[in-house]
DNA sequence: CACGCTACGACCA
DNA sequence: TGGTCGTAGCGTG
């Protein structure tokens, strides 16, 4: 597995009302997705050689992901998401990220709770772990993942962020 | 490189 | 307060 630096991402931005956000793209998908003023980005390993997609096939998935956050911004489920390129991550974290995108807005579980449906009851916390190292947060919904009795827990985008994004979706804690 | 060891959490009871 | 476990970082051969 080689190892790529994140420039060779295709970087595009997305204007919300909420500020810029940052989509790269490798040659497989979705790569990354940076909130608006984020500080600079430390670059998985990835598999892709530094290839890039095609620009036809770039824009497909670009307006998929601009169409998939502006609904995860207004609370509403995303729609259909273009291809995520998780190369570089481990099984464990993909299994915590899958099981992620399975919740509905508005539907919460805490960090024992994914544990256990991934069946490893006991790593609770390295599933907090998995939560805080996910690419591409508010579409692969890490904000849904809460501390024990709704407690609001962590958050690497800013707790600010997931409070916000828990109040669209009508999530009171 | 490939291990081995350690420290460290977005936790939980 | 301590059990638990996946990661990252670092040191060795």
């Amino acid at each position: 597995m080689k190892t790529v630096s994140a420039h060779s991402l295709i970087a595009r931005p997305i204007a919300t009302a909420d500020g810029e956000f940052i989509a790269r793209y490798s040659a497989t998908g979705l790569a990354e997705l940076d909130f608006p003023n984020a500080k600079a980005f430390v670059a998985p390993k990835r598999s892709e050689g530094g290839r890039r997609p095609s620009s036809v096939t770039l824009s497909v998935w670009h307006r998929l992901t601009v169409a998939a956050l502006k609904s995860a911004l207004a609370g509403r489920a995303p729609g259909q998401l273009p291809p995520l390129d998780w190369s570089g991550t481990t099984e464990f974290q993909q299994a915590v990220w899958r099981e992620m995108l399975k919740l509905k807005p508005g539907q919460t579980r805490s960090y024992g709770e994914m544990a256990r449906l991934i069946g490893r009851p006991k790593a609770v916390r390295a599933v907090g772990g998995a939560c805080g190292a996910n690419p591409v947060p508010v579409l692969v919904p890490c904000h849904r993942v809460l501390a024990a009795g709704r407690q609001l827990g962590g958050f690497g985008g800013g707790l600010a962020w997931k409070r916000r994004l828990l109040a669209r979706e009508g999530v009171v804690l």
